[in-house]
DNA sequence: CTGGATTTTGGTATCGGTAACAATACTATT
DNA sequence: AATAGTATTGTTACCGATACCAAAATCCAG
């Protein structure tokens, strides 16, 4: 910058302006500095401005496994609307364990990064603390938590699964098994359990512990749910698949066994996937505004850090979902 | 940290050293430092130690789309080892294309990434210069290139297309047809063309372009092609799906006019999704090393970064793939 | 034409660390 | 015990920008 600056017969504070407040330098000076950006070919070091200024664009994201379809999409509408702002995202894997993610908030703070996304709603209580001490905006989003650290845009595991279970009860089905990822360390499962649970109470339903299962994720566990479940209880009608790619693999299994679907058992997923609408029977399902989480999340966290929009501070948003009725059910 | 080199009685020089090269500092000192560390709740603030040692723990990554399940392993890959030397990922989308690409490296550079990974192989000359400029280690691993900016991790387009279409020539199918993803700016779906070509003279086929079709990503566009080709040339009696989860769309659409799989069309695929194995007919694809590209790409920067490899300065990792028959040929 | 208000530009300190070298303390050798 | 050699700690300058305030230039009314 130094360079420019003597390129341009300039100061370097006339050159940083001319770079970031070009309304505040005249019409001449913008385009000799300019010229002299290009000539040299100078290329400002961000590092420095952040840390002279004591802002940066950075802000940081925490998912549990990055390899997984439903965050993707949650990724790019953040990714889209950052960049929009000349905001970067930094990418870490917790691996779903709170001690790895206070770890990586640790770092992220130490790369004084200006807001965090969180998307598991769990976490230790001196990661809790590091973060309030920090000051900066955090949004959650995988689930709307009790106690939300700050902001949270997301939809409620709870209400979907009780929706989903209630619809499959006004169906008629009576025999509702359910399925889904392991609960330790994950509150959206836990949630999800809970609203089928009041879901059948509220059906006067009596619950089974034989028909609820937690398996890990992929096709092959969906199978393997769907075979036990059938076999073990055969009086049972629906199979309410609350995870992942689940219920493509419990579907498989079906067509496989010659069972049909819905007449022997009915399925119901949890996540709008494209799979789920191309497959015969297509499967009913929900779908979450998975996009849009992201979109909002990054549009409220730059509020907050670049018009400082302290009315912000721990607002909620709910973004709902939406139940598709298919073949399946 | 000032606070506390105060505290502990030191200068900040020994403070920085005991947290920074631990054996370069006496037992006791680092005790006292460490505990003032504690006291104090002091979070080092990397943006300064990165300036001022020029040096920096972040690697930049770009991809043409983030929700694509192909990348997700690669980036899991990176990830992994990247966090194992305490590396961070910065993350951006190029949306398949090059100018946009171009800035985004701009941007990279401007925040001092020291490594830079590329899944696509295309660049504007202004990208290629400012790379070449900045002098930082860049990865390229979408596909090997034939005049690589710098290193290369990646399995070849052309071979692996060559492999899948010489071994349904070799299984008696004649009338092969091939579906990609359109070419403009990308040259894996390029060189996957022209590895079809030079299968199709070296069995002796004639190509015809009326069963060689560029389309979008996704199931429905599968289905598409599948009717399409069946349609305007039925003696047809192979489908090769060059991309992402085309082939499953076309098998969906196979179910639903009736058409058997191999028996009246057989089907290949080009990447092995989970999918593709459970279906039925399970479908012959080709396995391609998401994953090991990923962290592969990892040790080499990390080795060019931290050891100062310069051997491996221009080295090209051919990680090969693996074709998979199944039921589906 | 002049004085004060307003805009534009510059000087200097500083952000929070590390590099490079200097100074001091400790060890070992003869 | 003296000296060289090594391990430990400190001093100072600087990384490359921006904040803050001062100085210079421009503008405008009276």
């Amino acid at each position: 910058m130094r360079d420019v600056a003597v390129r341009a017969g300039v100061s370097t504070m006339t050159v940083s302006r001319a770079l970031n407040e070009p309304g505040k330098v005249s019409e001449e000076m913008r385009e000799r500095v300019l010229r002299a950006v290009r000539e040299i070919g100078y290329l400002p070091n961000h590092l420095a401005g952040s840390l002279s200024s004591n802002r940066s664009t950075t802000i940081g994201l925490i998912v549990p496994s990055i390899d997984n379809s439903i965050y993707t999409q949650t990724v790019k509408g953040l990714s889209e609307v950052l960049k929009s702002s000349g905001f970067q995202l930094m990418i870490a894997e917790s691996g779903y364990d709170p001690n790895e993610e206070e770890e990586l908030i640790t770092v992220f703070l130490s790369h004084r990064v200006s807001g965090l996304v969180l998307h598991s709603t769990e976490h230790t209580p001196q990661a809790t603390e590091k973060i309030r001490k920090s000051g900066i905006p955090v949004v959650e989003n995988g689930n709307i938590p009790k106690e939300p650290l700050d902001m949270v845009v997301s939809f409620s595991n709870y209400d979907a699964s009780y929706a989903m279970t209630m619809h499959l009860g006004r169906l008629g089905y009576r025999k509702i098994a359910f399925a889904s990822l392991y609960s330790v360390h994950n509150d959206r499962s836990q949630d999800r359990l809970q609203g089928y649970h009041a879901a059948l109470n509220q059906l006067g339903l009596d619950p089974d512990p034989r028909i609820v299962l937690e398996t890990e994720r992929g096709l092959a566990a969906g199978a393997e749910v769907m075979a036990r479940v059938v076999q073990s209880v055969p009086e049972v009608d629906a199979l309410f698949c609350a995870g992942d790619v689940l219920a493509v693999g419990a579907l498989f299994e079906c067509q496989k066994r010659g069972w049909t679907v819905p007449g022997r058992i009915a399925l119901a997923s949890f996540d709008d996937v494209d799979l789920l609408r191309h497959v015969s029977p297509s499967v009913t399902t929900l779908r979450l505004p998975r996009y849009d989480i992201g979109e909002r999340t990054a549009r409220i966290l730059l509020s907050r850090i670049m018009d400082g929009a302290e009315h912000l501070r721990g607002s909620v948003v709910d973004l709902k979902f939406e139940l598709i009725q298919r073949e399946s059910t």
